[in-house]
DNA sequence: GTGTCTCTACGGAAGACCGG
DNA sequence: CCGGTCTTCCGTAGAGACAC
């Protein structure tokens, strides 16, 4: 949510403004007492509950992720989206899994990428009467949206192709790089290894350059990396 | 206009987990 | 066990927003 980080969440905490996550969502009614606030005022209340208002829908990976499970950060919470779909689904199957010999709980360990460390986390979060009711009461104020598997470029010669991004791109940021190239098939890692396709060294990158030169991985600037994704800008001159 | 604050966007690294 | 990843944390810098 734009403008509501971390120093604002732990004051309206403290002065009783939010107790849990849901309450966000119900901030509205407090628009006057937000807009008394000490450095606040009406122009910031009214743009922090518009920036609320506008995280009411939001896709199931990053919801997942929003919960802070314990190990379950980006990559993982999209990989539970991708298996389970839906918020109803990934929940229904969790709160089977409670049950040691629950199939829920192998096929939550089928996941490619979780394993008996991660499930536990998971199926522990869920085990909480406290999580389960934070989780009731956000369901009444947001919308979550079921998983849509990106369409995939096959064609793409990113497809398969696993792709880390270094240092500071013009054209696009960082996230929208990621998002495009995962669109056209590629897995992007967060760190090189001898297993990377492509290395796209930005402005200022650091040690991972170093590393992708060392293991030999291809390593593209950033007018490569647009034209591999069909991005490719009229050349100049 | 000024000053303060927050957010965003990076890099780097440690530690831990997963799968083979 | 080990390579590959991911999470998590810390640090930095700059831009932008807004109260005053």
């Amino acid at each position: 949510i734009e403008g509501l980080g971390e120093k604002h969440i732990s004051a309206f905490w403290q002065d009783g403004l939010i107790r849990q996550p849901g309450d966000i969502f119900r901030l509205k009614t407090r628009l006057d007492d937000i807009a008394e606030r000490e450095g606040w005022g009406e122009i910031s209340a009214t743009k922090l509950i518009a920036a609320i208002d506008e995280r009411r829908r939001i896709p199931l990976d990053r919801f997942i992720n929003a919960l802070g499970i314990p190990q379950v950060g980006q990559a993982t919470a999209r990989l539970l989206a991708r298996h389970y779909r839906s918020l109803a689904h990934w929940r229904g199957e969790m709160e089977a899994a409670q049950d040691p010999e629950s199939p829920a709980r192998a096929h939550l360990l089928d996941v490619h990428g979780i394993g008996a460390d991660m499930a536990a986390d998971i199926i522990g979060f869920f085990a909480e009467p406290h999580n389960r009711a934070v989780l009731d009461d956000l369901a009444r104020e947001v919308t979550v949206l079921d998983y849509e598997a990106p369409a995939q470029a096959s064609q793409s010669p990113l497809a398969g192709k696993t792709i880390v991004f270094t240092g500071g791109l013009e054209a696009m940021s960082r996230s929208e790089a990621k998002a495009r190239a995962e669109a056209l098939g590629a897995n992007v890692a967060s760190s090189v290894s001898a297993k990377t396709d492509y290395v796209v060294i930005g402005a200022d990158a650091g040690s991972k350059a170093a590393k992708a030169a060392a293991l030999g991985v291809t390593t593209l600037d950033e007018a490569a990396w647009l034209e591999l994704a069909g991005l490719a800008p009229a050349e100049a001159g």
